[in-house]
DNA sequence: CACCCGATTATCT
DNA sequence: GATAATCGGGTGT
């Protein structure tokens, strides 16, 4: 299997967002894969968008996002999760990331079982602060580079039809919420809610 | 299934 | 001092 380069991510992080359905999220733990497929994506644009924390300019929280492409961008919310996003843009962007909200687990399910205390397969991915539970990621993993060498990474599969693709409105954010710019797979059971 | 609410802390104002 | 790209448990229908 391929694992997506930073050419995959150089385009903008809109039209990211929406090919890295289907492909596959890995976390090397001890040797051994936790990972699934990637089923609800959400793009968050940089400077005209009220709803990305690099809107109000560079932090040191949200450096990632201002860096290169294809490194990972972890965050703390609500005093208790972690949110995973990918760092995604074309040149003309100063920043952009894309929020993994949501795997359909397929390697490593008995140990994301252990992680979560739950042994329904349903429960095991299907929102942000659930899947970086399962694989393991949280702030040791902000800012790495999306490599074989770091253990953490996507990697190649088919890209899901258009047809099969749903838009809509971001999920917990207070603006922004005209643009359409949350995507899942159609009558994919491991989506959120 | 729907709605409501408390948990818990890094980060920025 | 307020807020937050969430989750799980509770209650009611």
């Amino acid at each position: 299997m391929n694992i997506l380069n930073t050419s995959f991510y150089s385009h903008s992080t809109v039209e990211v967002a929406q090919k890295l359905l289907g492909k596959i999220l890995v976390h090397e733990v001890n040797g051994n894969r936790i990972a699934g497929i990637i089923v609800e994506t959400e793009a968050y644009v940089s400077l005209n968008d009220p709803a990305s924390h690099a809107f109000k300019g560079q932090t040191p929280r949200n450096a990632p996002l201002f860096g290169p492409v294809g490194h990972s961008y972890v965050y703390f919310v609500y005093g208790i999760h972690f949110c995973f996003n990918i760092v995604a843009k074309d040149e003309s962007e100063p920043a952009g990331g894309i929020l993994i909200r949501a795997l359909e687990p397929t390697e490593g399910i008995d140990r994301m079982m252990l992680n979560r205390k739950n042994d329904r397969l349903r429960d095991l991915t299907n929102g942000p602060g659930r899947l970086t539970q399962a694989l393991e990621i949280g702030k040791k993993q902000n800012g790495l580079g999306l490599i074989k060498e770091n253990s953490l990474y996507v990697e190649d599969a088919p890209a899901v039809p258009h047809s099969e693709i749903v838009a809509g409105p971001r999920i917990g954010i207070k603006e922004g919420l005209e643009h359409q710019w949350r995507f899942y797979i159609a009558h994919n059971q491991f989506v959120s809610r």
